[in-house]
DNA sequence: TACTAACTAATAATCATTCTAGTCAAGCAC
DNA sequence: GTGCTTGACTAGAATGATTATTAGTTAGTA
């Protein structure tokens, strides 16, 4: 059924237009519901179903990123240590990165918080899911 | 235990200490269900909302954090446009920040991953409450 | 124009999380 | 010890986000 290489064209229909509209220049990152919140004055009959159906179809095209954890799970910490993460947005593995970021907030943008300490997360593909996505690709041509 | 912020104490019972074994030393970073799971042979009668409960208490203590994102919805990156978060760790409001970090992991701490972007979430406390917690130490005196 | 895979809306099902009610155990005052 | 208070426990209901299913519709192509 799918196309795991993600070269399968996408077909456009009004609904999956106004998505790709609405995400263009968008500086948020918005939820499944903030996109069908922000579209149902234009498509008040609209699935949420569809947001979600287009939504995975973009994330196939790498047109966008999925930010959460897996099914947007809370996941725990249980080092209290200042520290950074890692994590795979394809496995959603997460891993510790110990290193220091000396980062520090001009005062015009602080909005009148006093900072205590900053978290980093990056985001990427881990080694065994870029293999496999390697293998797939091979093995479809 | 520790008593960092004022915070009350914890009252130890054999279902936290069993959580607080399975964490200790954990790099996995188990979402609830994992911590569920684990201890389902231990403890066969434990409910999952003892692990939330013991969870939102070890927060609390600050012994562990909670990753990911706000009542665990999915967000979307349409593009990777610079944009962090600022937190207060009071009243948990949230605001962005536009500006932009140039950083970079060196590969020894990449541990494989292709990194494609990062997000930063800088906490500390806002304006209001820390013009309410200035305000309760002058009633208080 | 006709065909067909892909898409949509509606809705049911599932899953993670939070809430509620009732029970129980520990610590304390009497 | 008895009764009171507090915090924690279990079970299950409620909530909210996501995923799956179904039947009808449509974009893209020949």
């Amino acid at each position: 059924m799918k196309d795991s290489t993600g070269s399968k064209s996408m077909k456009m229909t009004p609904q999956r237009m106004a998505i790709m509209k609405y995400l263009d220049g968008n500086t948020y990152h918005p939820s499944a519901g903030d996109i069908y919140g922000a579209l149902r004055d234009q498509f008040p009959t609209m699935s949420l179903a569809t947001v979600y159906n287009t939504m995975e179809a973009l994330k196939e095209q790498g047109v966008v990123i999925e930010l959460s954890t897996d099914r947007g799970k809370k996941r725990f910490d249980p080092n209290p240590k200042p520290h950074h993460h890692l994590m795979c947005i394809k496995c959603k593995a997460i891993v510790d990165v110990f290193i220091e970021f000396p980062l520090t907030l001009p005062d015009a943008q602080t909005q009148g918080f006093e900072i205590l300490g900053n978290r980093v997360d990056f985001y990427g593909i881990c080694k065994s899911c870029s293999d496999e996505q390697k293998r797939m690709m091979e093995t479809n041509q």
